[in-house]
This record gives C-alpha cells, structure tokens and sequence, in this order.
DNA sequence: CTTGACTCCGTACTATGGTACGGGGTGTAC
DNA sequence: GTACACCCCGTACCATAGTACGGAGTCAAG
C-alpha cells in the first residue's frame, strides 16, 4: 500500500504553473479549502492539482473565481445533479453572448468613426473623429 | 457682454450626470485638470460637461478612463494631427476584434461542454461537463 | 445670526485577481 | 551545526473605476 503524496505549497505551485501567493490568496478566499498541516507547513494530497487545473480552465471559459468555486462546490455536494452545472453553464454562454453584442456594437460605432476621416493629416481641430465622440451618446 | 458661466462641482456633477465624487476621482487620476478656484470652491466653466461627456462617451466606446485621456490629451496638444486620434481608434477596434474572437472561443467550448449532457438528472459523479473541465487545457 | 445645503480634504472601502515584502520559523543536506 | 532553501503570516501594493464617510469650513436665505 503507497502512502498518498504530500505537496508542499511550493511543489503543488510548481506543478500547477501557479504562484506560491496565488495559492494562499486561493485560501483566504475560499476558492480552495484549507489544507492539513504538518506543523505549520500546509500538506496537500495530488488532487489539489486537479483542483487548480480546474480553477484556471474555468477561468479560460470565462467563469469569475467564485463562480469557479461554485462549480467546485457543486462537485463536493452529494445532491448536486448534472442539471445544475448545465443551467451555470447556460447562463455563462448567454453572458458571453450579451459580451459579443455589446463589443460588436463598439466595433460599429468606432468603424463610422473611423469612416468619418478622410484627410488624416488635417489639423485635430478639423478632426471629425473627435467632435463624433460628442454627439451619439446614449 | 455676458460673464463666463461658473459651475460648483455639485452642478457640473448634475448637469454631466456623474457623482461629485467621480468628479473629484478624475481630478485626482489627472483626468480632468484641475479647475480655478473661488476660495477654496472649484469652479468650472461650462465646456467641463462637454469634458466630461468625452469622457463618458470614450468609455461607452471601450476606451479606458487612461486612454479617454490620452484623447483629450491630444485635442490639447497644438501638433495633433487627425492621424494621431484615427490610429487610436484603429487600435481599439484591432483589441475589440480579438476580444470578440475570445469570447467566441469560450462560447464554442461552453457549448461544447453542454451538448455532452444528455441527462441532466444524473448524478454530479457522472457529469460529463465537470469532467470537460479537467481536459482541455491548453 | 443661525440653519441647512453645499463644499473641502483625506482616507477607507467596494469588486476582481492577484503580486510583493518583511521578519521570523523550519527542515534538510553537507 | 550551520547555511540555504523553503515556509509561515500579515500587510501592503498593482490596476480599474469608482463610492462612501467623517469632520470641518463656507455660503446664502430667512
């Protein structure tokens, strides 16, 4: 029977491409949970590896750290069903959707701006980018 | 011959819409420069809620707070050439296109993940998006 | 001449996601 | 047995964009 590893804060910020910070900065923010302690040193099985790997793909999937501790905690509760991380990740697509939209309407509104100059080497007091920045609002 | 029009910072801040103390921030940021004063009071005269809406305007458009300045910086500056402000705006719409590319990334791998849920009664220890998580990194 | 509205300033606090630092304790290897 | 790497903790700091607060000063009307 193999005793299950123990990480030092440093081997498991090492092996999760992470600071040594950003793991107690996790713990003070209860992203991840305390781990045990050999002494004062924190030991932490392999899984917290798993954890972090899941934390930072969450957060590529554009998830906030809570909400990536949410999804966490989802995987600790034993009444949690499959529903609920669909329905999280429903509503973070409908986000990004809202994110698109509203980035696309920027783009547009910069684009006639842009338009607008046909002399760029005019003088910034003729510049019709700038007085357009004054006009549409709202 | 009509007196130039003072604003107090209560009334430039009702008439722009904005709080006083957002007033204050800009001041502090180096945002908006610092006005006259009448004893120890600011006073503005009317073109600050032209600024201001400048200010509010870039941001809508995607500008940063830092980056409004540099635009009002440069409606200051006597070399300005229009150039200067079309370049501005072009790189702006360049970062807008990559950050619509990415969220379009992470919308394509939300729904990814939610199409492999085929039963959303399942227990979360089947849940094949939690599982997703852990895979693709990279 | 007092009251109430407004202003002053500095500082602290919000949220988000961390990084950096300093003074001390520990654990291991040579 | 001591040097060096690592760990502990609390705190402060970065950017971004503000908001909130408290004590003091000021201004105008009644």
């Amino acid at each position: 029977m193999k005793m299950k590893e123990l990480l030092t804060i440093g081997k498991l910020a090492s092996a999760s491409n992470v600071n040594v910070e950003t793991i107690r900065f996790y713990e003070r923010k209860g992203i991840l949970k305390q781990p045990s302690r050999v002494g004062t040193f924190r030991h932490y099985p392999n899984e917290y590896i798993t954890r972090i790997s899941f934390i930072k793909r969450a957060q590529e999937l554009g998830f906030t750290l809570n909400e990536a501790k949410e999804l966490l905690d989802l995987k600790i509760k034993k009444h949690s069903k499959c529903r609920d991380v669909l329905s999280k990740t429903e509503e973070k697509i409908q986000e990004i959707e809202q994110k698109i939209m509203d980035l696309k309407k920027m783009k547009k509104s910069l684009q006639g701006l842009a338009l607008c100059c046909v002399d760029t080497d005019q003088p910034l007091s003729e510049c019709p980018i700038l007085d357009c920045f004054l006009e549409p609002r709202g």
